[in-house]
DNA sequence: AAGAGTTACAACCGCAAGCGT
DNA sequence: AACGCTTGCGGTTGTAACTCT
């Protein structure tokens, strides 16, 4: 592999971030002279001050042209005398006052990254990748707050770091997360963390959605830790970022392997925000959505997912999340509740370099049990594993509209009579599947009375995560009926401390009809027009046939959920206004 | 030996927030 | 309030070195 080269450059890079700052930058020049000037820079752009710009160079308002590419040791010592002389900082002046033909982005850059003193160079130790695995399941692809917590180290080269350790890990199938990760740092090591990262009024990441004082990506990552070792069909989920996940959102950008997990969080996430139930049980009995009203829309849109697949005009923003011009369609605002969101959640955002437009957890519902290293794979591997898919017949080989067509058959030769069972098969499926898991670590610890994750958190993801393949959820929910665990959820939502209630997720929750068929709550809201819309949309998207398919959902299902979840109850209605404040 | 694929890194780009005018 | 500028962030791309076939 690259492992010589990548220890020489460790070597150099060590030797290099043990120096001060001047021997530092004289080195820092020697490796730029190595790496950039006779490797990375194309020989016509360096040392042929001729050639200055004609790498694509930007033309300045004063008619110089703006150097691109790789720095040479000569623009490095102009910046670094810059920067000596007047501080870091208005560095579009850097090009007027130092002659440096870059602009002022690209010389803060190359200071940020490359110039600036004590910056830690070489190959991260393995206390750092330690650290970076734990913030970046803490934070997600933020890297720059990720660099906050490690001295020396550039976003840049955290970033780098990670996207190469996923490419690897995924070409290697191992886990993402190696199981030995402290996710659950202690809460006093989070707000540490928060308080050194995010003290000048930054908003951490998962600050719109962490408005309490629940720690609750920790408290999942406890459960999670706890309970898969039990779960033979389960995942190992503390290989994977469940709270990175949580706290992307939408709108970040989830790898392909982990779109399974981060779409079920992203809706955990946003029931989190969405189900009153939750909140509401824990604190004030309102949704803490005041956390959102400051917010930017964008930023909402961003947390809240703002353009999932449903949306059959991506440009149509004003469908704002959580109910932006859809006023009380909350679970349809939130874009979310989403397992019946085809995968791959976002159109955009979630197919980038590194990530593969399907992952196969579909194949989950046909495998009832596959081994954990099994799902591992189908975790981490791209679905270009076909082999591994071939083990078991994947809706998804040919993509969304035949996993649905698929599912959608699914149904239909699934018996009527079980119906949890049906709902099991859901559109997105392998989002569902990757959510029995998570629903099941979390049953346990919704069961514990003293749970740190507590029951809303618990019900919510119950709520939020439908069973998966036949064989475990019939393990999963033995004897009860639809209508039994929805009043089970009910109750949990609107009593807090129910603690021994066996309570089914809500399959039916996650399907569009739940979201917009048949559902009574809805019809009975304000936005039932909106719904039709949407609903509209939906059938656009998935088809008339599978739409209407979904339509066959019990009478009922969807309103006595909306119940379940408290949605009568709780304030649902105040979320819309909440977020129409921003 | 040659081409394809992979890795690590540097740099660019677009977007958005913050700030001052 | 509107506008422009600066800064910061995250995603993406490009490239050389390296490895594999």
């Amino acid at each position: 592999m690259a492992n010589s080269r990548l220890l020489s450059v460790c070597v150099n890079r060590r030797i290099d971030g043990e120096l001060g700052f001047q021997e530092s930058n004289v080195l820092k020049m020697n490796r730029t002279t190595d790496d950039s000037d006779n490797a990375m820079v194309p020989k016509d752009q360096v040392d042929s001050p001729s050639n200055e710009g004609s790498s694509g160079g930007l033309l300045t308002g004063g008619g110089q042209v703006l150097k691109k590419g790789p720095w040479t040791s000569a623009e490095d010592a102009i910046l670094v005398d810059y920067v000596k002389k007047h501080g870091e900082g208005n560095w579009n002046a850097v090009q007027k006052h130092s002659g440096l033909s870059r602009c002022g982005k690209s010389c803060r850059l190359r200071w940020a990254n490359h110039l600036r003193p004590n910056l830690k160079k070489g190959a991260f130790t393995p206390e750092e990748e330690k650290l970076i695995i734990e913030l970046h399941a803490r934070m997600g692809n933020k890297w720059a707050r990720m660099a906050a917590h490690l001295p020396g180290r550039t976003d840049n080269e955290i970033k780098n770091y990670w996207n190469t350790r996923i490419k690897r890990r995924q070409r290697a199938g191992l886990p993402l997360y190696t199981s030995n990760v402290p996710f659950q740092a202690s809460s006093e090591n989070q707000q540490s963390q928060t308080a050194t990262a995010y003290g000048n009024g930054e908003k951490r990441p998962n600050e719109l959605l962490q408005g309490n004082s629940f720690d609750f990506p920790d408290a999942i990552f406890d459960s999670f830790n706890a309970n898969h070792g039990a779960l033979s069909y389960a995942p190992p989920f503390s290989d994977i970022s469940v709270s990175s996940m949580l706290s992307q959102g939408f709108g970040s950008q989830n790898y392909g392997f982990m779109n399974p997990m981060g779409n079920h969080v992203k809706q955990f996430r946003e029931s989190e925000t969405s189900l009153p139930g939750f909140h509401g049980s824990v604190t004030t009995g309102l949704p803490p959505l005041e956390q959102f009203s400051n917010e930017p829309s964008e930023k909402i849109q961003r947390s809240f997912g703002l353009g999932y697949p449903y949306d059959p005009d991506p440009s149509s923003k004003d469908l704002a999340p959580f109910g932006g011009a859809v006023p009380g369609s909350h679970a349809l605002s939130n874009g979310n509740f989403s397992a019946s969101r085809p995968l791959g959640g976002t159109v955009k955002m979630e197919l980038p370099s590194l990530q593969y437009p399907e992952s196969d957890l579909s194949s989950w519902l046909a495998c009832s049990s596959p081994p954990p290293e099994a799902i591992d794979n189908y975790i981490q591997s791209p679905p270009a594993t076909a082999s591994v898919q071939s083990e078991c017949v994947s809706p998804r080989n040919s993509g969304l509209l035949d996993a649905l067509l698929h599912e959608a058959q699914a149904r239909k030769t699934q018996s009527s009579g079980k119906r949890s069972s049906s709902s099991v098969v859901a559109p997105g499926g392998m989002v569902e599947s990757s959510g029995l898991n998570f629903c099941e670590a979390a049953w346990k610890e919704y069961n514990d009375p003293i749970s740190p994750l507590g029951r809303p958190a618990a019900s919510v993801f119950n709520e939020c995560t439908p069973p998966v393949s036949g064989g475990s959820l019939d393990e999963l929910q033995p004897s009860k009926e639809p209508s039994d665990i929805m009043l089970a959820a009910a109750e949990h939502v609107s009593t807090p401390n129910v603690g021994e209630r066996d309570i089914s997720p809500c399959s039916d929750f996650l399907r569009p009809d739940a979201l917009l068929g048949g559902s009574d709550w809805l019809e009975n809201s304000q936005t039932a027009k909106e719904h039709s819309t949407l609903n509209d949309a939906i059938a656009t998207l998935l088809g008339e046939d599978l739409c209407s398919e979904y339509k066959e959902v019990p009478a009922g299902t969807s309103s006595t959920l909306s119940q379940g979840l408290g949605l009568d109850s709780c304030p649902w209605n105040n979320m819309p206004r909440a977020c129409q404040m921003s």
